[in-house]
DNA sequence: ATGACGTGCAACGCACGA
């Protein structure tokens, strides 16, 4: 018998002001766990209840005041939440659980990393210093141990790493989220725990892949200058599992939006 | 290719996003 479980990120931004598309992708799509960055929500005013009403009763949340916040909620129990800390910043930028899977169950890790500021250059911006260092220490962590057991990591990691993660390349290589230092350092994450990058496994590299459209372009659909900064890693151990991974690009154009939109994947095992 | 926008907070503009 085996086991199927789809998996949802999406960043939200404020999940409190965008609860009616949230109801929406739960009603009409039905994940079994949705993964929410930037919550900006307090963990007391975190909207359990509407949540629980939905079925989704297992909540686990890492959120702070304004800013941030990474959240859980699930329709299947959720154990071991581990709220990991970056960069000694005492931000909410992590959270982890185990998900029981196919009779076992599987380590989730949902990511908020930073998104750098403006200028690519730490000697001037210190946010972007930060970033380099929270994507350092997610190196040397996520190769060890969490890659040698079934885990999934996912969340806005806000670098979009190959050319056609781009709506152009060139016009990107100096803007955050897609400058070499980034990009680079962003596959040598990815391959010291040799983790698959689900969403490429099944869509062609020449082809162009979008989960962020900007605020500020009048026609977002049209222009299409669209970034892809959420992703989906499986470890080795889950190799085999991945039946789809899809971009609910269509959440764009929904009433009050997030610039970001939903990504499921499905496992089966 | 920057930003025309959008968020929370406590303003009544600011920091931040990317």
């Amino acid at each position: 018998m085996t086991d199927r479980l789809t998996i949802a990120t999406w960043n939200i931004n404020s999940v409190r002001l965008r609860m009616p598309i949230v109801e929406r992708l739960l009603r009409d799509h039905g994940p079994d766990v949705l993964c929410l960055q930037e919550t900006k929500c307090p963990d007391a005013n975190f909207p359990e209840g509407a949540f629980r009403k939905l079925g989704y009763e297992h909540v686990a949340i890492n959120g702070q005041k304004g800013y941030h916040g990474v959240a859980v909620v699930s329709r299947r129990p959720l154990a071991e939440v581990e709220r990991r800390g970056f960069c000694d910043k005492g931000d909410a930028r992590h959270i982890a659980v185990s998900v029981p899977f196919g009779g076992t169950s599987l380590r989730l890790h949902n990511f908020y990393v930073p998104a750098g500021g403006d200028e690519p250059d730490r000697e001037i911006n210190e946010k972007f210093g930060h970033k380099l260092d929270f994507m350092g220490e997610m190196r040397s962590w996520l190769a060890g141990e969490e890659a040698r057991r079934p885990a999934v990591v996912v969340g806005d990691l806000n670098v979009a790493p190959f050319e056609h993660d781009v709506w152009s390349h060139k016009a990107l290589l100096k803007v955050v989220s897609h400058t070499p230092v980034e990009t680079e350092l962003f596959e040598e994450i990815r391959r010291a725990g040799n983790w698959i990058d689900a969403m490429r496994e099944v869509v062609p590299p020449t082809d162009k892949l979008y989960t962020w459209w900007s605020y500020r372009a009048k026609d977002w659909d049209a222009a299409d200058k669209g970034r892809r900064l959420d992703h989906v890693w499986l470890s080795q151990p889950l190799a085999g599992t991945l039946r789809s991974v899809a971009v609910l690009r269509e959440a764009r154009g929904w009433e009050k939006p997030s610039d970001h939109v939903p990504v499921m994947t499905v496992l089966e095992g």
